[in-house]
DNA sequence: ATGAAATTAAATCAATCGTTTGACAGACTC
DNA sequence: GAGTCTGTCAAACGATTGATTTAATTTCAT
């Protein structure tokens, strides 16, 4: 059944894409067959080869499509944070949140919904093959290597072997989120609630900004999270 | 019938199983057929069918081979802990330690080399087909309600939510860093050192034990890190 | 309106998938 | 020794995979 469709005059392309990618969250890269593809988005079984010229070309499509946003927003929402604070290091809840802010930005860009778009991405981020197209692969290496700077500058005295760790650990935690958020749900029996994503994304900067510094430091006079906060005050 | 006069049948099974753990933990559960792995096994390609009834029976085998127990250990550990503080909340660290030492304890046992097996742990704990053999289910939850109770009697004053999103921010940080070690050394170029097992252990455990107090509370004096520690005391 | 290009549908390709079959050899019981 | 399990094997099963071909149709500038 087309659950895209409804104008059968939309771009096929356009519909292959949307139905590759909410399969893929659904089911992961690997279990969608091309059949399963074009069948949702009404299309014929030839379409996915004559317009990306193989399954493996709809698939870097797809990848590309917000793995490039998210790593650019990123990549700007820190360069304007050092603008911002000149040479001094940036607290690290900051550096944080123009980590994790661009998948809150473009998960409105997006058709999916909350729950299947950060379900793909976790899919995306998380994912060993990591087949990533070249250019996707170098904007994720500058992006990252980046974001180690700024965090070694905002956690002084720490070896770099540290700070990639934790960066580590941290990605970590972010990923595994967004890819199984369901299954919090389905082990903590309905007690993990039904919070908004800014609660979410509160929860992990502050989680995350907690394990980044350990304590070695005097929490940097934090900015105040946004979104309706209730629970967790500073 | 149970006679094991035959010295290659009883192996036969069992090279099965490493055969189909190595490629599990390498490629993914998704990514390897039956003809790899009877293949790597030598053995026929009927042999699977034989001695798991399907493939899934043999995915199931190996899930269950060490999820239970890790999970039993974990269990084992907790209630050693609890036994020994009496009913007084037990420091954090501590609770994680019984969380993820487990692994380092199934390592041993297991004929895979290190890389692979956290590999495959890693896998394991974070597809999310999740289609565990009800027994692994059954102990995973108990389990995962048990060290709720744990880690919500050592941060008094936190709602039952967040110890939930906590544990599960804390979890995913263990996954992704089990199952992706190799990607951080390929995007760190290099400057993420090569730590032990231990060093690994402690750098997830005070990452985490931060994550989870998130300095709403003085760190409870923490158990000295066994090991060889060296970058960071606490 | 016409011709060329774009896009589709339908059929088919070889390859691989998990699974099944039936035969056969060895070891055991009676 | 007949009968009966168990384990293994080559061979083949039908189904599905990604990809390709062929022909018909639509689109669009001229």
């Amino acid at each position: 059944m087309n659950a895209v469709a409804g104008d059968s005059k939309v771009a096929t392309k356009q519909r292959l894409i949307e139905a590759a990618e909410a399969l893929f969250a659904d089911e992961g890269f690997d279990r969608v067959s091309v059949r399963d593809i074009t069948t949702k988005a009404g299309a014929n079984v030839a379409a996915v080869n004559y317009h990306f010229g193989s399954r493996e070309g709809l698939v870097a499509v797809v990848l590309a499509r917000y793995i490039n946003p998210v790593n650019e927003e990123r990549l700007a929402r820190l360069e304007a944070l050092e603008r911002k604070v000149g040479g001094k290091p940036v607290p690290v809840e900051e550096v944080l949140e123009a980590f994790v802010r661009p998948f809150a930005t473009q998960v409105r860009r997006s058709e999916l919904s909350e729950k299947l778009f950060f379900k793909l991405m976790g899919r995306m981020f998380g994912q060993e093959g990591c087949n990533l197209p070249p250019v996707v692969e170098t904007v994720f290496v500058t992006m990252l290597s980046r974001f180690q700077k700024a965090f070694a500058k905002s956690l002084p005295g720490l070896a770099a072997e540290d700070v990639w760790w934790r960066i580590h650990l941290m990605a970590g935690a972010m990923i595994h989120t967004m890819a199984h958020a369901e299954t919090l749900q389905r082990f903590s029996g309905g007690d993990s609630g039904s919070p908004t994503l800014e609660q979410t994304l509160s929860r992990f900067i502050r989680f995350a900004a907690a394990g980044m510094r350990q304590g070695s430091e005097e929490p940097q006079e934090a900015e105040k999270p946004k979104g309706p906060q209730v629970e967790f005050p500073f």
